[in-house]
RNA sequence: GGGCGGGUAGCUCAGUUGGGAGAGCAUCGGCCUUACAAGCCGAGGGUCACAGGUUCAAGCCCUGUUCCGCCCA
C-alpha cells in the first residue's frame, strides 16, 4: 500500500480541534475573491431569488438580524448548490428618523442644532456619516457568511431607487390614490415629524382620568366630562353625547361654558360616543383627538390647535401658552380644583402612544399631510394571499393579515424632517399650482412661471421599502434582472413587520408589477433570552452575535439558529445551547479526523456505481440512512421547517454516522482483508461527502475547510451538487437487520453496565435467537459485536439450556446472557426483572384490552389490528422469557 | 374589550391526515476503549394545564375553565 508523504497537501491531517477563528476569514475572502455568490442568468435554469430585509444604515448585528440572515442564507445556499440561477440581493435602508438622530446627536456634540446649518449642508453631513460609519452591518453579515451578491448592494436612498421612488410618487399622485389633506395624525414633539399609526406604539400606562365640570351657560348645573389629557380641554370645540343616552335626554340648554377659557361651546349629538366611558359626555378637541375630529367634521365644528410641534401650549392656550403640555396638565388640573369644577379624579390604566423612534409620547394633532388611499390596493393583496399567489408561512399568519387589511386606513408618508426623499411635489409661487413630478420640473406648466418651490415633507422610510422587490432590480427600467427575478422566491422576516413592510411591498408590488413581490413569505419568530424576555438594550439582556461568534465560531451560531427556528414559536436563546451545538461542529470535525485516516488513498465511489447487492449490512443500512437524511433535509428545508432540517442533520451525523456506522466499520478497515478494506474506505468517503455537502447551507465554514482537505482534486462545496434522493439506496431490510444488530449490543452494554463490570473485564455471552434469519444475520456480524460490547467470546443458538448464574437482557425475542460465574447479584437481578416485568405486563394488559374489544377489531383498519396482534405475540413471548429467567435466578438461592 | 399563540421530562422545546409519548441540555452511574473528555457507554425521569365531549382509539378533533405571552382598539 503506498502511502503519500505526509506534506502533500490533499487529506493532510487536521489539527486535533476544529480553530474556526482563522478559518472562518479565510474562505469568506475567497469565497468574495471568486465571485462565488454572484448571480447567474442562464436562460436554462430555473430561478431563486430574495431580497434581503434591508437593515437600517444605523444599525448594528443584533440577534435577530443574525436569525433572519442565517435562514436567508441557508435556503441561498441550498438552492445555490441544486443549480438554481440564485439571487440573494442585500443593501440598506436609510432608515429616516433613526439616522437624522444619530447624526443630530453627532452635532450636537459641536452644540450646533441642523437648523444652525440648514438642510442642504445637513444633508451633506448625513451623507457624510453615512460614507464613513453606516453600513457597519454589511461586513457583520459577512461576518455571519453570508452569500449575497454584494456587487448588487442597494441602498434606498441610492440614485437608482430614488429614481424609483418619484415615479411611484407620480403615478399615484396621477392616479388619485395619493393625496394631500388635514386631517389628525400622530405627532412626535421631540422627532417634530409626523408618524403612521403603525410607528406608535401604545404602552400601558397608569393614568388618571379626570372628571371635569362643564357649566351651563345660564342655568345651575353642569355636564361631568371625563378626559386623561386635561391640558386639551383648552382647546374643546363642543360637548358631545349619545342620542339615545336618556342621562341626557332632557338637558337645560344645548351649550356650555367651557371652564379656565370661559368660552360658549355647544353640546352636540353623535352616535359615536361611547355611553359606558366615563358620565357619557365627551369632551370635542377637534385638533387633538382622531375621533373628536370625525364628530366635528359631522357637525360642522371648529378646530383649534392648542399646542405647537414642540409640544408647547400656544397663543390659543390663553394664560397657559408657552407651558410645555405636561406642566399646563398640572395647572390646568389644579386651576379647576380651586374653581371647584374638579369633580373627581381616578386612577387609570390606558395605552399611551409612544414614538417607535425616541419614545417620547406622541400627540394626535391636526396637521396637513401627505397620504396613500391603500384600500383598493389592500384588496388586491388580500386576493393574492387568498388565491395563493403568495403563501404565508406559518399559515396562521394569514388571518392576522386579512384582519389589518381589511381594517386599513389611509397611510400618511410625509414626514417632516431632512433626511429622505424629498416629496417631488412642487408650488408654483406665481400662481399657485401644485406640480407634482417624477423629474424637477422647469416651469410652471399653467403660468410658464419658473419660481417653483418644492415641497420641504420627505417620505416614510417604509415608502421607499415597499419598493425593494422591484426597485432593487432596476424598476422602472425592463431589465434582465426583473425577468429573472421577479417575483422573488420567497421573503423572510420577522413577524413584527408583516404590516410596516410586508404588506406594503404586496400592495405596491401588485400594482407596479402586477404580480405578487414573492411567491412564499416566512414570517420568523423573536429572539429572546433565556428566561423569554425580549432582548433590549434597556434590560441589558442583549446578546451580541458578534461576540457569539468569536466565543463560540460562526458556524455554531448558525446552527442553533437553524435548529431552533421553529415555526410559530419564540425563541429563547442562551449560551448553553450555543456552546452545545458547537460541540456538534467538534463532533463532525473529528469524525472527519478519523476519516482522513482511512480514505487518503481512496476516493468515493460514484453513486450509481456501488454495487448495492453484495454489500455488508453496516455499508447497507448507512446508505439507506443516508438516503433518509437526504429526504428529510430537503423536506425541511422546501417547507421551511428548518428545525426539522437540523435536527435530522444533527442526529444522523452525530447518532447514526458517528456512534453506530464508525465504530461498526473499524472491523473492516482494521482487518486484514483487502476487498473489504477498500469497500469499507470507499463508502466511508461516499457518505463523508453527502454529509459535508448537506451540512454547508448551515454550516458553511467548517465544511468549505473539510472539503478543502479531502483528498483528491475539488473546488469549493459552495458550488457542489447538493444530494437529491437516492432512491436505490432506500433499504428497510437493512434498517430492520441494523436495529436488530444494535438491539443485541446495546443489550450486552448494558448487562456489562448494570451488573458492574468494568468495560476491560473479560466475559463471554450467549444469545439465544430463534428465528434463523435473525441469527444469521447476528452470525454474520459477531465480530463486529464483540468488537462493539468488548466481549471476548458471543455464542448464538438457537435453542438450549439457559445459563444459570447469568445475567440476562431481553430484546424482543432475542434472549442474552451474560454468565457471571458465582459473581451475580441474584437480588439485584430480580429486582431488574420484577421492574421489567411490570412494564411488559402493563403494556400488554393495553394491547389485550384493544384486542379483546369488538369493536376495535371492527373499526380500526387491518393494519393497526394487524400491529396489535404483533405486539401481542412479541410481549408474551418476552413476558414468558422473563418469568423463565426469574425461576432460574430464584432457584440460585 | 377584540384577535392570535402557547401550557408535553428539572430546563428549552419537537410531536404534519387521531393508532407504540420524543430530542437537546441538565441529573445519576461507569469509562482516557488507538477521531473526539468539546468525548464514549449505560440509566433514571412525564395524570401531555384542568374539566367534559366525539371516537373502537385523543397530546392531537370539539366545548368550557384557568394561567402565561403577543398584537389591535
Amino acid at each position: 500500500m503506498a502511502h503519500k508523504s505526509e506534506t502533500e497537501n490533499a487529506g493532510a491531517e487536521l489539527a486535533k480541534a476544529y480553530d474556526f477563528s482563522a478559518v472562518e476569514k479565510k474562505w469568506y475572502e475567497y469565497w468574495e475573491q471568486q465571485k462565488k455568490f454572484q448571480a447567474t442568468m442562464d436562460d436554462n435554469r430555473p430561478s431563486f431569488s430574495i431580497v434581503i430585509p434591508p437593515p437600517n444604515v444605523t444599525g448594528v448585528l443584533h440577534v435577530g438580524h443574525a436569525l433572519n440572515n442565517t435562514l436567508q442564507d441557508v435556503l441561498v445556499r441550498f438552492r445555490r448548490m441544486q443549480g438554481y440561477n440564485t439571487l440573494w440581493l442585500p443593501g440598506t435602508d436609510h432608515a429616516g428618523i433613526a439616522t437624522q438622530n444619530v447624526v443630530e446627536r453627532q452635532l450636537a456634540v459641536e452644540n450646533i442644532s441642523r437648523h444652525d446649518i440648514g438642510r442642504m449642508k445637513f444633508i451633506e453631513r448625513v451623507w457624510q456619516w453615512k460614507e464613513e460609519s453606516g453600513g457597519q452591518i454589511i461586513n457583520q453579515l459577512k461576518r455571519l457568511g453570508c452569500s449575497c451578491d454584494w456587487d448588487r448592494e442597494r441602498f434606498t436612498m441610492d440614485t437608482g431607487l430614488s429614481r424609483a421612488v418619484r415615479e411611484v410618487f407620480a403615478r399615484l399622485f396621477n392616479e388619485g390614490l395619493i393625496y394631500r389633506g388635514d386631517y389628525i395624525i400622530n405627532w412626535c414633539p421631540r422627532c417634530h415629524t409626523a408618524l403612521a399609526d403603525l410607528e406608535v406604539e401604545h404602552e400601558p400606562t397608569d393614568g388618571k382620568l379626570y372628571h371635569i365640570r362643564y357649566p351651563f351657560t345660564t342655568e345651575d348645573g353642569y355636564l361631568v366630562v371625563a378626559t386623561t389629557r386635561p391640558e386639551t380641554m383648552l382647546g374643546d370645540t363642543a360637548v358631545a353625547v349619545h342620542p339615545s343616552d336618556e342621562r341626557y335626554n332632557e338637558l337645560p340648554e344645548k351649550a356650555v361654558v367651557l371652564p379656565l377659557m370661559n368660552r360658549t361651546i355647544p353640546i352636540v349629538f353623535d352616535t359615536h360616543v361611547e355611553k359606558e366611558f366615563g358620565t357619557g359626555a365627551l369632551k370635542v378637541t377637534p385638533a387633538h383627538d382622531l375621533n373628536d375630529f370625525e364628530i366635528a367634521g359631522r357637525h360642522d365644528l371648529p378646530a383649534l390647535k392648542v399646542m405647537d410641534d414642540s409640544g408647547i401650549m400656544n397663543e390659543e392656550a390663553g394664560d397657559y401658552a408657552g407651558m410645555d403640555r405636561f406642566a399646563c396638565r398640572k395647572r390646568v388640573v389644579q386651576d379647576l380644583e380651586k374653581l371647584g369644577l374638579l369633580e373627581k379624579i381616578e386612577d387609570y390604566q390606558h395605552g399611551v402612544g409612544h414614538c417607535y423612534r425616541c419614545h417620547t409620547v406622541v400627540e394626535p394633532s391636526l396637521s396637513k399631510q401627505w397620504f396613500v388611499s391603500v384600500k383598493s390596493m389592500a384588496e388586491k393583496a388580500i386576493e393574492a394571499v387568498k388565491e395563493g399567489q403568495t403563501k404565508i408561512y406559518p399559515k396562521t399568519w394569514e388571518n392576522t393579515f386579512y384582519d389589518w387589511m381589511y381594517n386599513i386606513r389611509d397611510w400618511c408618508i410625509s414626514r417632516q424632517i431632512w433626511w429622505g426623499h424629498q416629496i417631488p411635489a412642487w408650488t408654483c409661487d406665481d400662481c399657485g399650482e401644485m406640480i407634482v413630478s417624477s423629474i424637477d420640473p422647469e416651469e410652471c406648466p399653467k403660468c410658464r412661471g419658473s419660481n417653483l418651490v418644492q415641497e420641504t415633507d420627505v417620505l416614510d422610510t417604509w415608502f421607499s421599502s415597499a419598493l425593494w422587490p422591484f426597485s432593487t432590480l432596476g424598476w422602472p427600467e425592463e431589465t434582465r434582472e426583473l425577468s429573472f427575478f421577479y417575483p422573488t422566491s420567497v421573503l423572510i422576516t420577522s413577524f413584527d413587520i408583516l404590516f410596516f413592510w410586508v404588506a406594503r411591498m404586496m400592495m405596491m408590488g401588485l400594482h407596479f408589477m402586477k404580480e405578487t413581490p414573492f411567491k412564499d413569505v416566512y414570517l420568523h419568530a423573536l429572539v429572546r433570552d433565556a428566561e423569554g424576555q425580549k432582548m433590549s438594550k434597556s434590560k441589558g439582556n442583549v446578546m451580541d452575535p458578534l461576540l457569539i461568534m468569536d466565543k463560540y465560531g460562526t458556524d455554531a451560531l448558525r446552527f442553533t439558529m437553524t435548529a431552533f427556528a421553529a415555526q410559530g414559536r419564540d425563541i429563547r436563546l442562551s449560551e448553553d445551547r450555543i456552546e452545545g451545538y458547537r460541540h456538534f461542529i467538534n463532533k463532525i470535525w473529528n469524525a472527519v479526523r478519523f476519516a482522513l485516516l482511512h480514505v487518503r488513498d481512496s476516493k468515493p465511489i460514484a453513486v450509481e456505481e456501488i454495487e448495492l447487492e453484495g454489500l455488508a449490512l453496516e455499508h447497507q443500512w448507512v446508505l439507506s440512512r443516508t438516503n433518509r437524511t437526504i429526504c428529510e433535509v430537503h423536506r425541511g428545508l422546501n417547507e421551511y421547517r428548518f428545525n426539522d432540517a437540523a435536527h435530522a442533520l444533527y442526529q444522523f451525523v452525530w447518532h447514526e454516522f458517528c456512534d453506530w456506522y464508525l465504530e461498526w466499520i473499524k472491523g473492516d478497515l482494521y482487518g486484514d482483508r483487502r476487498e473489504v478494506i477498500t469497500t469499507g474506505r470507499a463508502i466511508l468517503f461516499t457518505v463523508l461527502e453527502i454529509i459535508i455537502k448537506l451540512l454547508h447551507p448551515v454550516i458553511p465554514f467548517v465544511t468549505e475547510e473539510i472539503w478543502a482537505a479531502l483528498p483528491g482534486p475539488r473546488s469549493s462545496v459552495m458550488t457542489e451538487p447538493f444530494p437529491e434522493e437516492i432512491s436505490a439506496w432506500d433499504n428497510q431490510a437493512a434498517e430492520d437487520n441494523a436495529a436488530l444488530f444494535m438491539g443485541v449490543v446495546t443489550g450486552l452494554r448494558n448487562i456489562r453496565s448494570e451488573s458492574g463490570i468494568h468495560p476491560s473485564a473479560h466475559v463471554k455471552a450467549t444469545v439465544i435467537c430463534p428465528d434463523e434469519n435473525k441469527a444469521e444475520v447476528l452470525e454474520r456480524n459477531s465480530k463486529a459485536i464483540l468488537a462493539l460490547t468488548r466481549v471476548e467470546e458471543l455464542q448464538i443458538l438457537a435453542e438450549g439450556a439457559r445459563p444459570k448464574g447469568a445475567a440476562s437482557y431481553i430484546f424482543n425475542e432475542i434472549e442474552i446472557f451474560v454468565p457471571l460465574v458465582g459473581l451475580v447479584d441474584v437480588e439485584q437481578e430480580l429486582a431488574k426483572l420484577e421492574k421489567e416485568l411490570g412494564k411488559v405486563s402493563q403494556q400488554l394488559d393495553k394491547v389485550q384490552g384493544k384486542l379483546g374489544n369488538s369493536r376495535f377489531l371492527a373499526n380500526a383498519p387491518s393494519e393497526v389490528v394487524t400491529g396489535e396482534r404483533e405486539k401481542q405475540e412479541t410481549l408474551s413471548a418476552k413476558l414468558m422469557k422473563i418469568r423463565e429467567s426469574m425461576e432460574r435466578l430464584k432457584s440460585l438461592k
